[in-house]
DNA sequence: GATAGCGGAA
DNA sequence: CACAGTCCGCTATC
């Protein structure tokens, strides 16, 4: 019930108010983030915003209308407003209202509603995607009781994008090929020699996964946080399902993760795996490919040459590590292959390139989202303490920067010179932690670098250097390391406890989270670690960091925001 | 036959 | 917004 102590406003615009300084304030951001979208957070009042995707997303993951208003209703300060609640009746009561069905070879899209399926059969672009150009024309379009029209099944993917453009999300219910049979189990772990055992998420993602027999389940996205094993959930799907299996990845030494992953923890042979990449190119049961072969195009032609390996092998499940850097190109081929089951990995189903409802479209429904700080209250991830500090800028570089053009802007405020003596204080407070100093622009880190004495790591850096250094840093030899962008993608780079950011990209949650995700491994003892973000005060790099945030917020990290005192007033 | 180094691409 | 990193395939080198 609606109560002047609650912490929620809803307007009608579909946004959310939410206080911060409210004792429901964790209750209530955690049933939000189900259904919408977390936009500001700045520090008394967050902004969440519901959104035709967000609804969806709920109702795709089982929850209910009801239960959408209800948990609204129960934190909201005043009632309701009529409109927003009309909107997410009619919103979400859309997704399913139109099904795909398979009826022997026949692909059907079918509705309840006769007129709903007369309105998108009449779309123009829909037309062109029926069975037969015959039946486009036929009479029967307007027929009042019409209510299963027969698609052209290689058409299924580009249906279910223009339907979801046409905000008719559709329930694919036309199942899937089985793909050519593999057989394969748990390699025993310990020295009992009992079969490995999946964490009760991992488990349960598993379960998810596989809902409701082959007709439902079957394809889909996983969000888990970093760290949570989602490669053991990759492998448990496969288990499941005991077919050949695509595995797609974003680089090589993910490939080479993956490999030796099924190598230690299944029975497969090693004649039954290989990798296709630039390196090498196998192709076996089981194949862990690039994305970037896949995008390859040969200079004179112009083609996709590596496209191929999608029909290379009669598949019975793809699986795209990382799906949120799906690249575009993959996308239509993903499109053709709706008949392959296919699962989706990733810590935040979020692009900035705002395309998260094709993902969602053509890979499958969000089918489940396990929250950061559920992992953390299990022990499976450690506790982390986030700080904004906010730096001041020299008055020589704030001149600079009010003379700057608009797009220089960004860049000075990121490299403030001051930032130095902020970083040295803080390693200063973490003698004894494992430190990695990370930024986006190699000039300011090598400064850092010198000025620190500690070794940097960049693009630049060769393998072998990398690989010693990695090694020190893990042995404690070696308590800091200054890391550039490689630090999100190197997926050898060791744990730290603590991590520095000194500069990154200008408004990337992707990004914010992946560097958490690099120091939230627990450790022996005390599990603690320190995320330090530091921004130029009164800057736009301030508003970007404030952006980068939103998605940890979301995940109930709240940051502390210091500010350093001027030092010329 | 392996591998290091380079340019172009997304 | 642009910078940085990565990959692929080619060529040179032993």
């Amino acid at each position: 019930m609606p109560s002047a102590t609650n912490p929620v406003i809803v307007q009608s615009d579909r946004s959310v108010l939410l206080e911060v300084h409210n004792p429901l304030y964790e209750e209530a951001r955690d049933t939000l983030a189900i259904f919408a979208e977390l936009e500001k957070s700045p520090e008394y009042i967050h902004t969440y915003r519901i959104t035709p995707l967000s609804l969806w997303n709920a109702a795709s993951s089982g929850v209910s209308v009801g239960e959408v208003l209800k948990a609204l209703d129960q934190y909201s300060k005043f009632p309701l407003p009529d409109s927003v609640c009309t909107e997410i009746q009619q919103l979400m009561g859309r997704y399913g209202l139109v099904k795909l069905q398979r009826d022997g070879d026949m692909l059907l899209l079918t509705a309840a509603d006769p007129v709903i399926l007369l309105e998108i059969v009449r779309h123009k672009e829909v037309k062109l995607l029926l069975a037969s150009a015959e039946q486009a024309r036929s009479k029967d379009f307007s027929s009042p009781s019409l209510t299963q029209v027969e698609i052209n099944p290689e058409a299924r993917g580009q249906l279910k994008q223009l339907l979801m453009k046409l905000a008719y999300p559709v329930e694919d219910l036309a199942g899937y090929s089985q793909g050519n049979p593999l057989s394969m189990a748990w390699r025993g772990e310990n020295p009992q020699g009992e079969p490995f055992a999946l964490r009760s998420y991992q488990q349960q993602a598993v379960e998810t996964f596989h809902q409701q027999g082959s007709v439902r389940g079957g394809s889909g996205v996983l969000v888990l946080p970093c760290g949570a094993g989602k490669t053991v959930i990759g492998m448990g799907v496969m288990m499941e399902l005991q077919c050949e299996t695509l595995i797609l990845t974003t680089n090589n030494s993910a490939v080479k993760q993956w490999l030796r992953e099924l190598r230690d923890k299944t029975t497969l042979e090693a004649s039954q795996m290989g990798e296709y990449t630039g390196e090498k190119k196998e192709i076996c049961p089981v194949t862990v490919a690039t994305y970037q072969i896949l995008t390859y195009r040969s200079k004179a032609e112009g083609t996709f040459d590596h496209f191929q390996l999608f029909n290379e092998k009669n598949w019975g499940l793809i699986i795209y590590d990382e799906v949120h850097l799906l690249p575009a190109p993959v996308f239509r081929a993903t499109s053709e292959l709706q008949a392959k089951r296919r699962l989706g990995l990733t810590a935040t189903l979020i692009r900035e390139d705002g395309k998260e409802d094709e993902v969602f479209t053509l890979i499958g429904p969000k089918k489940m989202d396990v929250p950061w700080k559920i992992l953390e209250s299990q022990g499976w991830i450690a506790t982390a303490e986030c700080t904004e500090w906010r730096i001041s800028m020299s008055k020589d570089r704030r001149m600079d920067y009010a003379l700057a053009e608009e797009k220089g802007k960004f860049r000075l405020a990121a490299e403030n010179p001051r930032k130095l003596e902020k970083v040295s204080e803080l390693m200063e407070c973490h003698k004894e932690d494992l430190v990695l100093v990370i930024g986006q622009y190699v000039r300011q880190l090598e400064l850092l670098a010198r000025e620190l004495k500690a070794p940097l790591i960049t693009g630049k850096t060769p393998q072998r250097e990398r690989e010693r250094l990695y090694e020190e840093f893990r042995s404690g030899s070696l308590h800091c390391l200054v890391v550039s962008k490689v630090a999100n993608f190197a997926i050898d780079l060791p744990d730290a406890n603590v991590a520095i950011q000194v500069s990154g990209t200008f408004g990337s949650r992707q990004e914010e989270a992946q560097r958490l995700g690099r120091i939230l491994r627990p450790k022996q003892g005390d599990s603690r670690a320190y995320f330090y973000s530091l921004v130029s005060k009164d800057t736009k790099e301030q508003e970007f960091a404030m952006h980068r945030q939103l998605f940890l917020t979301e995940q109930g990290y709240a940051y502390k925001i210091m500010i350093e005192e001027d030092l010329e007033p």
